[in-house]
DNA sequence: TAGTCGTGGCT
DNA sequence: TAGCCAAGACT
């Protein structure tokens, strides 16, 4: 259905094989050579790099994926811990919760699916933590199947290259859906390798800020280079609030609680904090969370 | 659907 | 410098 936008036809069959066919190529020869996608990973570590890399650079996750897989190797080994180690295994990889939910998830795992990682899209959609990129990258990444691997990187590629746009929205909406399954191959092998190939040409190469069109592998089809790259599509992305925020609170508290060996008493961890009641709400929410525990007045994760 | 949820590097 | 941005999920 129309939209209201003027969306330009859609690439035909041949377009959009000649724009897969090159960005393998590239991929070829300038794809990372990232931990998880060495011979050898288990669907479990695709999984974790999966949970680990939402809304997180790469560069950052290598190190703590490393020491995870290492410590738990299987969703067995993570289920037998309790929660509070994932928390702390988490280090300052951002949003916390995800330490928690991927826990959750090993949990769901060892108990209902007889420790094995399933490789059903709605199987894995079902698990804490893993939504449809989640769920799209586990079946694509870990088991080769056709799944659309839709997350920021893909949704910006095939804006510039189809629509024409220069960015596309902050959430995936259903045009986005629509194009991207537009885009996917018939093929299990050629989804996958479409799936990881679009993820980094628009990681590396069809960046938000400065896309670097002399190196693109596609430029020669794309709509919006051939317009001159205009500033279009642009959602006004409100910059995300950070000082004084209740995310920062939050975080000012849960890093002193992480890194006390023994504990930390309350009043300590409230006086982190120059606004008292907001640092009161936020050790509350901390608490109905489960990142932070209290027993007596002693903090711990 | 829009708001919330961390952290650090880069421009 | 201040803002932008990074392999989203959940409510």
């Amino acid at each position: 259905m129309p939209d209201g936008s003027n969306r330009p036809e859609p690439f035909t069959v041949s377009e959009r094989e000649a724009v897969r066919a090159a960005c393998s190529v590239w991929f070829g020869e300038h794809g990372r050579d990232l931990p998880w996608r060495r011979p050898g990973t288990t669907p479990w570590g695709v999984l974790v790099s999966e949970v680990m890399s939402q809304q997180t650079p790469m560069s950052r996750v290598v190190g703590p994926w490393t020491e995870w897989m290492d410590r738990w190797p299987t969703p067995d080994d993570l289920a037998e811990e309790a929660p509070g180690a994932a928390v702390a295994a988490w280090g300052r990889l951002g949003y916390p919760r995800r330490a928690l939910r991927l826990h959750a998830c090993a949990t769901a795992i060892a108990g209902d699916l007889g420790g094995v990682v399933p490789s059903d899209f709605q199987a894995l959609l079902a698990l804490p933590g893993v939504g449809e990129y989640t769920a799209a990258a586990v079946v694509s990444f870990a088991f080769g199947g056709r799944a659309a691997v839709l997350d920021t990187n893909v949704r910006r590629v095939l804006a510039r290259i189809e629509t024409g746009v220069a960015n596309c929205g902050s959430s995936t909406s259903r045009a986005d859906r629509e194009l991207a399954s537009r885009w996917l191959p018939d093929s299990d092998a050629q989804a996958a390798r479409w799936a990881v190939s679009s993820m980094e040409l628009g990681a590396l190469v069809c960046t938000a800020r400065t896309p670097l069109c002399d190196r693109c592998p596609v430029a020669d089809h794309c709509r919006w280079l051939a317009a001159g790259r205009p500033m279009t599509g642009a959602p006004v992305r409100r910059g995300q609030a950070w000082k004084g925020t209740d995310r920062q609170c939050r975080g000012v508290i849960l890093d002193l609680v992480r890194n006390a060996e023994r504990g930390v008493e309350v009043e300590v961890a409230l006086a982190a904090w120059p606004v008292r009641h907001q640092a009161e709400k936020c050790l509350a929410s901390l608490l109905a969370d489960g990142l932070v525990h209290k027993k007596d007045s002693t903090l711990s994760l």
